[in-house]
DNA sequence: AAGACGCTCAACCGCCTAGGC
DNA sequence: TGCCTAGGCGGTTGAGCGTCT
């Protein structure tokens, strides 16, 4: 292990690049590609470390960078992302292709995260701070059902992150199902297959295998083998990796929230409005949101329900009404 | 006009992991 | 198997700029 020692260095700059240094940075990776950045510098003739050199490249110089102000939309995904994955940034910004994970952090820190903080909402749980008043709408159990489906959406993320970094070749194929409880809410799942066997093909065309969730695992070969989940609304199979207990649980503990507690009312009930986020975020009329007085308080929940909903519909890929995030 | 203050974001820091030897 | 290095990631810093007093 150990730390690299190249900012260690003395002799080398730090701080803003010059013109001239991001012309030799650009000059000498157009040309050359940039190779191993820590001989970069010496080659390009910059007296810089390797790593300042890449983060210059990556996060400012790239051709392919969007910079400028975030829109709507952009700031819808990394909402949703971020109540799915945490601070991950660099999976964040996976989702939004022209964007760099540094500069969706600091947008997410400077604008972001107060404007949530200004709704009552936790930046970090994307829960509401105050969960009493929304425990009496009935939503705290949705709240802890979004809590499951975050966990599962990112474990699919991340198996997802992995299997596109181990193999450019291996076959890679999403799709969605849904769960068919008589309920309009779908929970996004995802399969993946290397090459389907016909048992996997079975699977995935057996109309009972109403939920199925998959992830690659690498063998001992070094081959990338698939473990999965299927399961149905009445008959949920374990996975056939013991190790991935806490998956079974959330999907069990999922599903049979779905189907004990009669989930569509709650879904329905949260399914309200499609621009809440806009509403919400403009809303310099909901300044006071969390005080307990008459209209803000139900512009507070209203506020927080369509947050929880935006989650859900970005989580929900119900070809109707969501944007192609995935 | 100028100093204080707050905000933004490029850049750095330190840790972690993968891969080569 | 263990060490070393390169690259990647998230957290933090601080210079520069705008606004307020």
């Amino acid at each position: 292990m150990g730390r690299s020692p190249c900012c260690d260095k003395l002799g080398l700059k730090k701080g803003p690049w010059t013109p001239e240094e991001d012309q030799k940075l650009l000059a000498y990776i157009e040309e050359h590609g940039h190779g191993s950045w820590r001989s970069l510098p010496e080659k390009a003739g910059l007296h810089r470390c390797g790593k300042s050199c890449r983060l210059r490249w990556t996060n400012y110089l790239r051709p392919d960078i969007k910079r400028g102000k975030f829109n709507l939309q952009e700031e819808q995904t990394i909402i949703q992302l971020h109540a799915l994955l945490g601070n991950r940034w660099s999976a964040i910004a996976t989702h939004l292709p022209k964007r760099t994970d540094n500069e969706i952090k600091n947008y997410w820190n400077t604008h972001l995260k107060k404007r949530l903080v200004k709704m009552g909402i936790d930046p970090v749980t994307h829960k509401p701070k105050n969960e009493t008043p929304l425990s009496s709408l009935g939503l705290s159990k949705n709240a802890a059902t979004l809590s499951h489906m975050a966990q599962w959406e990112s474990a699919r993320l991340e198996a997802e992150a992995r299997l596109a970094r181990e193999s450019k070749l291996l076959h890679y194929q999403s799709k969605t199902s849904s769960i068919h409880h008589g309920f309009t809410h779908k929970a996004l799942i995802t399969n993946w297959t290397t090459k389907p066997n016909e048992d996997q093909q079975q699977q995935l065309e057996s109309p009972t295998s109403t939920v199925s969730f998959s992830e690659m695992k690498e063998s001992s070969n070094g081959i990338p083998t698939k473990i999965e989940f299927v399961g149905s609304s009445t008959d949920l199979t374990l996975m056939k990796e013991p190790e991935n207990d806490w998956i079974n649980s959330t999907i069990h503990e999922f599903a049979a929230t779905q189907m004990a507690e009669g989930i569509e009312e709650g879904f329905t009930g949260l399914l309200l409005g499609g621009d809440s986020l806009e509403r919400s975020f403009s809303g310099d009329k909901n300044e006071t949101a969390g005080e307990s007085s008459g209209g803000d308080c139900n512009n507070y929940y209203e506020d927080n329900k369509n947050y929880l909903d935006s989650i859900f519909s970005f989580v929900d890929p119900s070809p109707s009404d969501s944007p192609p995030m995935f």
